[in-house]
DNA sequence: GTCTATATCACGATAGAC
DNA sequence: GTCTATCGTGATATAGAC
C-alpha cells in the first residue's frame, strides 16, 4: 500500500480532478519509490493505474513532469507547521519529546515519497540544491535556534546550527531507517527515550 | 574524481586486468553512483571509459552484472578488519573515538559505493535481504556488543543489540552527510567530540 | 475523459573483423 | 584485447477516434 497520508490528502481527495489523474499519481508514487524512476516505465504505471498510457499524457507532459509534481507537494509539507509549533514548548524535555514523536510520524506517513525524494537527490543535482537552498536560506531554522538558546540555558551557547540539525536528525532518522526500512519492532517507550537522551546530550553542554 | 581508496586498490592495482576492463570498472562507478544505475546507459560508460560497448560485454556478461561486480568487493569490505580490531581498546572513551574516526574515514573512501549501494538497496528487495542477512545473522556483532557489557560497566545492559548500532549510526551517519553529502567544512575537533559524546549517551546508563 | 494504434528512437546486447 | 556495424526490443510520446 502507498502511504499518502498528509502530503496528498487535499489533491486527492479534491473531487475535481479525473479519476484517471488520481489513479496515475498514487500508482506512478508506489512505482517509483520502491522501483526507482527509471526503472519504472510508462507503460508499468499505465497498468498499475488501471489506464492507457495515453491518460498519462493527458494529464502529465513528460514522465519528468509527472515526477516533479508528485514532489512539489511534499516540499511544501517539508516547511509548513512544524517549525511554527515548536514555540509552545516551555521545557527543553518536551521540546525534544514532540520533535521526536512529530517527525518520525511525518516520517512514517510520508515514507514513500521520502525514499523517492532519497533516491532523486543522489543523482539530481538541481534537486539537491534546492534542497539545500530550503535549509540553508531558511532564516526561520536559525531564529528559532537563536530562541532555544535564550529559552534553555542547558543548551551548548556554542553549537552551530549545522550541529543542532545533525544532533536532531541522527538519533532520529537512525531509529526512522530501523523501523520503517528494515521493519524492526522495538520497544516504543524505552526506544523513544533512549533518542531523546541522545539528542539532548547532543545539544547539552 | 571517483573514490576508489579501500574497496578496490588490491583488484585495480593487479597489473593482470586489462586496460579496458579497468576503465570500464571505474567509468560505471562513477556513473551509477552519480547519476543511477538506470540512468546510465551501456553509451555513455562506453564513452566515459574510452572504449567500445563491445569491450564492456566482453568483460562483463551484462549490465547487471557489471552492477554486481562492482557491488561484491564492497560487502566483503564492510565485514574485514573492522570488527576485529575493536577488542583492543581498553576504555569505552577509546572504543568510541577509534570506531568514529575508523568509521568516518571508510564512508569517505568509498562514498561513491556508498551511494550507489543506498540507492540499490531502496530498490532491490534482493540486495536488502542480502544486507539484512549480513547484519542479523552475524553472529560477530552480538558477541561483540557483548564482550564491550561486561568490559565497560557504564554501558546500560539492557540496550539491544538493534539499540546499540543505532546509538553509534546515528551520529557518525548524520556527520557523514553533512560533510561527504552536502559538503559541509566544520572543526572536526569539536564536531568529533559532540558525536563521540551524543554516541555515549546512547550506551550508557 | 479515456481509449487504440502507432511513430520514433535509444537501449542492451551480439557477430565477426582485426 | 578491442573495434565497427548491426539487430531486436521496448521505451517515451503522440494522433485521432469515441
Amino acid at each position: 500500500m502507498v502511504q499518502v497520508i498528509s502530503a496528498y490528502e487535499k489533491e486527492l481527495n479534491n473531487e475535481k480532478i479525473p479519476a484517471g489523474k488520481k489513479k496515475v499519481l498514487l500508482a506512478a508514487l508506489d512505482l517509483f519509490s520502491n522501483k526507482g524512476f527509471h526503472a519504472t516505465t510508462t507503460s508499468k504505471i499505465a497498468k498499475a493505474a488501471g489506464v492507457s498510457e495515453a491518460t498519462i499524457y493527458k494529464y502529465f507532459q513528460s514522465k519528468d513532469d509527472l515526477l516533479k509534481k508528485l514532489l512539489s507537494p511534499l516540499f511544501i509539507e517539508l516547511q509548513q507547521d512544524f517549525i511554527g509549533s515548536l514555540s509552545q514548548y516551555q521545557t527543553l524535555d518536551a521540546l525534544v519529546t514532540f520533535i521526536v514523536k512529530d517527525r518520525l510520524k511525518f516520517i512514517k506517513a510520508n515514507f514513500d515519497f521520502i525514499k523517492l525524494l532519497l533516491q532523486e537527490i543522489l543523482t539530481d543535482p538541481k534537486l539537491l540544491q534546492y534542497f539545500k537552498d530550503l535549509i540553508s536560506k531558511e532564516t526561520d531554522f536559525i531564529n528559532v535556534f537563536k530562541s532555544w538558546k535564550q529559552k534553555f540555558s542547558e543548551i551548548d551557547p556554542n553549537l552551530t546550527p549545522i550541529a543542532i540539525i545533525r544532533a536532531i536528525i541522527g538519533p532520529i532518522g537512525a531509529f526512522a531507517l530501523q523501523t520503517d526500512f528494515f521493519n524492526y519492532q522495538g520497544d516504543t517507550t524505552s526506544d523513544y527515550s533512549l533518542i531523546k537522551k541522545q539528542i539532548i546530550a547532543g545539544l547539552t553542554n
